[in-house]
Formats: structure tokens, sequence, C-alpha cells
DNA sequence: AATGAATGAGTGTTCATTCAT
DNA sequence: TATGAATGAACACTCATTCAT
């Protein structure tokens, strides 16, 4: 009888968001988004087309929300706390980080690949990683580490990179063909090369 | 005047079906499959689309028909010639064979990725790379090549075999951030690691 | 804290319905009936989608509700209050007693047309005016106000009434090309033919 | 089994366009350009929505193309073909020639009235009648022949202005009510106040 | 061999209406 | 009385596919 209070129309909405948010991460990880029709995702989501536009303005509106938990993934992740320098354990803790990250919100990076994947798509949500301060600076940071330890930190840095990139590519998409204690040698072997002591470069 | 003989009728089919497949792996490579119309691929390989049907039964036999492209483009990479076990120079050739294919075929590689990131698909196309005789018989020996070499090949492969893959991914997809010179480094990279002397490993 | 009485209730329905109707006129008046939508309404009056339909059972009956707004101002325009007939200076006055309501109630009158202009609707609203007591009434001592003065009383009305409906179609939908001191020379000059003496006609 | 020629193309083209556009204008005229849906105006002219869109790309433009019919319409009926003033008997002819295009393009004229109803939808067409060069240019000459027959041209046009479009309206949407009989009359008696010689004015 | 007109199921989106609270 | 979440049919529009020519 009594109308519901706001606080409960507030808790309802959240909670359906969410519920939206996950079948259309779902879905879209591993069909595209332009493979993912509208109708799914509600079906998906256990409610009617109309009700998913009463959250959503449009299939777009979906896709950066997600976007945007994608982001605010990374920043945690990138979240150095200060502007110093990188010690070599934090480097290992940056890299543990990372592949629990990577485990635990698959669904996050499958969407990321597939939209690094559809130039067309791309934009819509690329930029934002681009010009996050956070993640500017942390890479900053990261390349003064490399700095601090290798002859050619630029060159190193698209190699390290490319190992994690590819690295990931296969778990996200072929975890079948990579052992859990794969991912543990590899993790090793990865640390192992990276978290040397600063040396004193000569330059 | 002179009624064509049947094998020219043949060369010209399979001239226009290449001209739609050029087309299609195109636009794929930069829409992508969901983000092309076969009217698209009809207008950009010059013809009609009633005429497209003539040559290709539906737009997803296009996709397994560049499937099959990719596939050929692997298998001629993954040429041994022999069943003997492969040189620290044939390695040299055959990672620059790589990255050369890499760059010549850009977008059957887009196309590579989008298809390796879509599960439903993956199927369709795949498993047929993982039952090809010469694939499987080059992965042999490469894999002989890497237990020679190293103490744990497994883990090593692994690492190889993401460290080119996620270059490969940049190259691909982000070019602007990788300039020739990095690509020439990363291959010397790449090689003074792989090209070392067998040596004699304890079993 | 008392509980409102009966007659309390009733009022604040009634204004509440007043205030939906007033809300739905204006956007009808000014995006039509179909580029109107009950959420609209509902927020343009302040009040919830749900209440809405508390006070009209359909977007229809409000239509159906303001199109009696318009009748009921028909009628107290055409409000003759005797059964006699109509002096040259009641037909002064009728005039301007028009030109006012057109005027202060442009919105009812945007709506007229919209409606007069759908033949679907017609009947739904228009046949209540043609078989409204008072208007018929108001017709026949106008027609025997034109039978007294003119020649072809028949086409004379037809004459006035186009007249009239053309110059109120133009001043409700382009008030922008007509200044105030148009509308007060076209109603003298309105006046000044209408206004004549009874003549002794022959027959 | 030979392909048809662009003849041949260009013919049926034509003609379903021309198809579409009757059975769109029909509805348009009776249920308003919203009131009207593309699978209505599809079913009307006896094809497929799909096919509708293969000579309209959309809603919008049909409802365009409806608008320089008319617009086309008027320019034909407001063709001075020449510059100079208009005579009382070419008044007498422009007088014809509207009622005439009334009755004969009843549904271009209804089109008219529910654009100008409609505030959101006018401004799509009206402005490229208010730009019209034919169109400004016959004004001008209209005015031109009040000028040199009224004491008071402006206020006169406006006059004889909404004494037309109110009879049209009422032609059009009500011609239940007006016999044929009563038309020829109205005609008459607006020729007879019109087509008047041009008096020497003092001013 | 070749065209593009034609179809119909599907897309993303809107909205009148209902209902639990 | 009052809310807005929820539904489902409809909307404008797209596109893979078929077909007469």
């Amino acid at each position: 009888m009594t109308p519901r209070t706001a606080e409960q129309f507030e808790k309802i909405r959240k909670a359906k968001s969410e519920q939206i948010l996950m079948a259309a991460l779902e879905l879209f990880a591993t069909h595209g988004y332009h493979g993912t029709s509208i109708s799914a995702i509600a079906k998906h989501a256990g409610i009617s087309k109309g009700l998913l536009y009463n959250y959503f303005e449009s299939k777009e509106s979906i896709l950066i929300h997600l976007g945007e938990d994608y982001l605010e993934m990374i920043e945690q992740l990138m979240n150095p706390d200060h502007d110093e320098e990188i010690t070599s354990q934090e480097m290992g803790k940056f890299i543990d980080s990372f592949f629990q990250t990577l485990s635990q919100k698959k669904e996050l990076w499958k969407l990321y690949f597939q939209l690094a994947v559809q130039p067309g798509v791309r934009q819509l949500i690329f930029h934002k990683l681009m010009e996050n301060e956070k993640f500017i600076q942390q890479k900053k940071l990261i390349y003064e580490y490399f700095k601090d330890r290798f002859d050619d930190p630029h060159c190193e840095m698209i190699f390290f990179s490319s190992l994690i990139r590819g690295f990931s590519f296969q778990i996200v998409f072929s975890p079948e063909i990579i052992a859990q204690k794969d991912i543990e040698n590899f993790i090793n072997k990865l640390k192992s090369t990276l978290m040397v002591e600063k040396t004193a470069m000569e330059n």
C-alpha cells in the first residue's frame, strides 16, 4: 500500500543495473559488441527489452559503462599512491596484482581485447584510457623503472608489454592449453627478469 | 568470339572469387565481420549482390574461405621441407618469414585476431589448424629445437609464443606506436635469444 | 489531521485532474497528440505516470476530455440566453467574444484544428458538437440573422464562416505574421460588414 | 535470362517510387505524419517494408518528397511567366486554377494543412516554400494588384487570404457540408469582389 | 554470367499501460 | 494516494538472402 521509499527504489535500480551490466559483459566478451543484441542482453539478464532502456539509454551507453568498469579496474591496478619511483618489490607486487586481476575479471579483459580488435568500436573507450591521469602517471613511473635498469628501456618496455599482452591473450582466450603451473612459472620467470636492482647506469 | 574453353571459365571464376575475398577481407579487417554487410562487400568488389551469391553461398562461407586463406599462409610459413631437426639458422629464417608475413598480410592477421577472440568462430576455423599435418610437424620440430637448447622447453615455448603473439597484436592493431626501428630491434633481440647453438643437455 | 471530507477529496481530485488536462493540452498543442507521450504529460503535470492513470483511463480519454473542454468553451461562446432573434449589437458582442476566446484559449483552438484535420478523431469529438442543443440553437439564430439581412444567406454564411476560420487559423498557427493592429482592423471590417440593420427583405 | 536493361530498372524504380509516394500521401493526409507508420505505408503500397527503404532512405525523406510535390504544385499555380503586373483577368484565372487544384489534388492540400498544424513537422517543409523564387515573386505581384485597387491593401490581403484558407479548409476536410453549387457561388462572389479594374489611387 | 528489385526476420528503441509496493 | 519498475507490442530501420529478368 505505502509506496516504496526513495532508498528502496535506489536499491532496486542499483541491483538491476548491475545485473544488466553483468549480462551484457558476458555476451559482449564472448560474441563481441556487434554480435550481441539488446534482446539477448535482456533475456540473459532475465528482464524485458523495455526495462533495459529504463536503465540505459542505448546499447552504446552500456558499452561505455562497461568500459568505465574496465578503466576503474586499471586505475586500481595502477594505483601508485605516490610520485616516487617504483622499487623492485613494488614491481613484483604489480605483476602479481595484474595476473590476479586477469583471472578474477577475465570477462572484463575479454571485453578489452574484443574492443582492441574492432577499430570502429575501440575509439568509444580507449581514448579515455589514454587520457587517464593514473594510467599516464604509472606508465611514466614504469618507464623510469626500466630506464634505471636496462640499456635500451624503450625496446625493453615493448618487449615486456608484448610478453604480458600475448600471455594474457592466451590465458583469456585459450585457458585450456595453459595449466595453472605454467602461469606460475611464467610469473616467476617474468619477475626474475624484471625484479633486478637498480644499477648505476652510465648515462 | 570463339567460345571460351572450360579452363578459361575456371580461371575467370577463380579471379572473381579472389576479388571478392580480397574485398571482404579488407572490410572484415577494418569493420569486423558483423560490421560488414554483403552489400558493402559486393560494392567494394565492384560486382552485384546477386553475383556474389553465385560465388559464395553465404556471408559465413566467405569468412570460412578467408579462414582457409589464413591457414594456407600459416602452412607456407611452417613449411619445414624436411623431417629433420631445425637448425639455428633455419629458426632465424623462420622468424624473418614470420614478420615479413605479418607486415605483408596485415589484414589476414587482423582477421585472425578477430576470429581468435570469438569462441563460436574459433571452433569453425582453428580446429583445422590444430589438425593440420604441417602445422603439427613444425610444432614438433620447434619443440625439439627448444628441448635441445633450454632447461624448461615447455615454459620457454609459452614464453616465446606469448612474446610473438603480443608483439604481433601490437603491430597489427596499434602500428602508430611502434616504429620500424623498434620492429628491427625486437626481431634482433628475439633472434639473439633464440638462435643459440644446440647444447648437450643432460637428457 | 482531521480526515478530509468527501467534498474536500472531490475538490482535490478535480484540481489534479485539471492540472493534468492543462499539461496535456499544452503538449498536444505544440507537439501534437502522437508526438506527446504519457510520460511527458505526467512530468509536465508534476506527477507520476501511475497517478495519471488514476485520473484518466487512457491517453485517448485525456484527448476526449480536452475535446469536451473545447465544446464547453464553444457552448459558453454560443450562449444566446434567449430564443429571440439576435440583434446587430449582439452580433458585435459575439464577434468580440469569439476573438477574445481565440487569444485567451489559443491552445484549445490549436487542438481544435489538429482534431479537425484527423478524420478518425473528428467523429469522436465533433458529432457531440453537432448535436449540442445550444450550438444548434445559436446556429439557427445566426442563420435567421443572415436571412434578415442578406440576399443569399446560405452563401453568405459560408463566406463568413470561412473568413473567420481562415483568420483564426492564421492567428493560431502563424501569429508572427499578423500584428495586433491587423487583428483589430480585421474585427472592425468584419463588424462593419455584419452589423447592418435588418432590412425588410422580400420574402 | 538476359539481365534487365538500365532503362527497365529505371522504369521500375520510377513506377514503384510513385506508388509509394501516393500511398504515403493518402495516409499522411488522413492520419498525419506521426500517426502513419512505415508498415502502414508499405502495406498500403502493396510492398514489403524492406523494399520501401530501397526507394526512400527514411520516413522523413518520404515527407520531404511529398513536400516537394506540393511545392511544385504551388509553383505551377503561381507561374506568372512575367514580371509585369497582374491584370484583373489574370487574377480571375488564378482563382480558377487555385480551386481546380484544390479539388484535383485534395490529398496534397490535406497534407499541407496537416503540416501547418504540427509545429514540429512544419519547419521540415515550409521554409522551402517561403524561400521559393516564384512564390515570392507572385506574392509581390499580388500585393501590387491589391495596392492598385484597395485603400488598405495589407488588411485586404489578410482578409482574402483568410477567406481562401478557411474555405479551402472546409472543402478539404468537410466536403459533405458544402455543395458543388456553394463552391461555384463562392468563387463567383470572390471574383466579383477581386476582379475590379485598377483605379487611380490617391497615393 | 549478371543485375538489383524484393522479401522478411531481425535490429535498436519507444511508449501506453499495468502492477507491486 | 502515489510511485516508478516492469511489460510487450509497436516503431523506424537494416540486411542476408532469393528471384525474375
